[in-house]
RNA sequence: GCGGGCGUAGCUCAGUGGUAGAGCGCCACGUUGCCAACGUGGAUGUCGUGAGUUCAAGUCUCAUCGCCCGCUCCA
């Protein structure tokens, strides 16, 4: 099971890179960990995919309005948001009683006597002297009073090991309650840059870990300048960075990603009833390009898993074939943020409501979803072997990306069945029509038509358009479906409507 | 971060210290004419990178980068 999981990954990742979905970042260097570029079918889906989003919560509402921040912001706002905290110092956490550590000042202390182990503690400590020092002074009185008979003679060795420092296979424990500590860690995963011309501490400056930030900063703006009343939303799309310790799993985690984040502002006594419609209408999102729902998974928090300003949680999950993984979570983040950056920005950032008289500070809920992470789920979706009939009617395997056809990279491919006869221009003139209308098309006269066909399947073309002998004497073309290889035969100057009708609103 | 596996053509992979390989794909020409056709010809390699051992390294050693798996982590 693990094994076929796996094996559907690795076919995956050598289908993106042969078709030109993903490529590895910076490849020609030997890559780098946590970072990766979407070819030209990738950019397609992806761009696809970020279309559809903001049709969906913007374009198609009348309480939704967008927004486009700058990655670099002023660094006050990540101070306001809780982004920069202990901000070089690895941590270390104890599991028991919740203490945290900087992992540089707990030591292991281990006193030998003739090479046995007879006194070991754990301790918090400036330097190794004062931790050994300290883990003496925890000894029992019979040990103490041995070790300072035999100081001379080399028949104690003290063996002092920082937490930071420990072999893997040494479970570090905390030195106040004997609990598992964490392993250490470093809480601060911004990419620090700096802006202007001077390296200092002055000029640091952060990449964005998410693009919300950048709402709650421009609230007032966009209050005061879009006549937007409560409640109403604020989207944004784009890069953000994590620094993160151990990207993973292809796309799915990397150090610099793109989000499709919206702040819903309402009034504290509708935010649990916005929170669940936005819960339901995300997950409905997904279901509605093609997601199946055995494999979506709305998962709602429990009240321990929740941060202590937000009242509510619920991610909306995928079976990816690495297993099952957050796709977006929906969040009651109450009046948290605005409040925040009120405080730290001195600007008032409530809202009065005319009608009913009323200043508040607006609750938001927070639908924050990965745009490659959902590109990611989408291509797993779509990736699927059958069988297909070869010119001797004999089964062959068939490599075909089912994406729904809004997504699909190429909306239509349009062949002539032979490279003569003026099939070719014919083919072309319908070409042309396809891309004046606006239709990702692909033009192809090489080799056979059957082939031809099995290259479309392999990057999910749901339409392929085939200019024949009959073309030429009715002006009738066959037009194909991926996914059932079923033919029907329409009229040349009817493609652009046919595949129109059938890949959705929104002129993609 | 720790442990394990892997890295050779666009893809999948073979390669015993001694001339760099196969299948598929790709390109050209011809034939065929609706589902990965056939023929002929062709192009494509920093063997991940860098050191070292050796007369000689894709092969052995070390380091490093990247990918995958498990643990850990994901405020």
């Amino acid at each position: 099971m693990a094994e076929q999981a796996n094996d559907l990954m690795e076919k995956l990742v050598s289908l993106c890179k042969r078709r030109g979905f993903i490529f590895q970042s910076s490849e020609i260097y030997g890559g780098l960990n946590g970072c990766w570029d979407y070819g030209p079918m990738g950019v397609e889906l992806k761009r696809n995919v970020k279309e559809a989003w903001w049709d969906s919560v913007v374009r198609q509402r009348d309480d939704m309005v967008g927004l486009d921040c700058s990655i670099i912001m002023n660094p006050k706002v990540w101070e306001a948001s809780g982004h920069v905290v202990n901000f070089n110092d690895p941590l270390v956490d104890c599991k028991g009683c919740k203490a945290r550590f900087r992992a540089d000042k707990v030591y292991h202390v281990v006193f030998f006597e003739n090479g046995n182990p007879v006194h070991a503690a754990w301790v918090e400590a400036d330097d190794e002297q004062s931790a050994g020092r300290e883990a003496f002074n925890r000894a029992n009185s019979k040990t103490r009073r041995r070790m300072q008979l035999h100081q001379e003679g080399g028949r104690f060795e003290t063996e002092i090991r920082r937490v930071d420092r420990l072999p893997s296979d040494v479970k570090a424990l905390c030195p106040l309650c004997g609990h598992e500590l964490t392993q250490p860690r470093k809480f601060n995963m911004m990419f620090k840059t700096y802006v202007g011309a001077m390296e200092d501490s002055s000029s640091i400056a952060y990449l964005r870990p998410e693009t919300a930030q950048g709402i709650f900063a421009n609230f007032k703006n966009v209050i005061d300048t879009s006549r937007m009343k409560l409640p109403f939303g604020i989207a944004q799309i784009g890069k953000s960075f994590r620094n993160e310790i151990n990207p993973r799993n292809f796309t799915f985690r990397s150090r610099e990603f793109e989000q499709m984040e919206i702040e819903f502002f309402c009034h504290p006594s509708q935010a649990d009833q916005w929170y669940a419609y936005w819960r339901d209408a995300r997950f409905q999102w997904y279901l509605s390009l093609g997601l199946r729902s055995e494999k979506l998974r709305l998962r709602e928090h429990e009240p321990a898993e929740l941060a202590h300003y937000a009242k509510g949680c619920a991610d909306v999950e995928y079976a990816f074939p690495f297993g099952i993984s957050e796709l977006e979570g929906i969040a009651n983040r109450t009046n948290y943020d605005l409040s925040q950056h009120a405080k730290f920005s001195g600007k008032d950032l409530s809202y009065f409501d005319e009608e009913t008289k009323e200043r508040f500070i607006p609750y938001v809920i927070e639908p924050s979803a990965g745009a490659d992470r959902a590109t990611l789920a989408f291509l797993c979706e779509a990736y699927a072997e059958d069988e297909a009939p070869d010119e001797n009617g004999a089964m062959q395997k068939r490599i075909v990306m089912r994406f729904h056809p809004r997504l699909a990279p190429i909306k239509v491919a349009i062949f002539p069945l032979v490279k003569k006869d003026g099939m070719p221009e014919k083919a072309q003139a319908i070409y042309a029509a396809c891309k004046k209308a606006s239709l990702s098309a692909f033009y192809d006269e090489k080799s056979a038509v059957g082939r031809r066909y099995r290259r479309q399947d392999e990057v999910g073309t749901p339409y392929c358009v085939t200019v024949d002998g009959q073309t030429l004497t009715d002006d009738t073309v066959t037009i194909r479906d991926r996914d059932s290889l079923k033919q029907e035969r329409i009229k040349a100057s009817e493609v652009v409507r046919y595949v129109q009708e059938r890949i959705g609103a929104g002129g993609m």
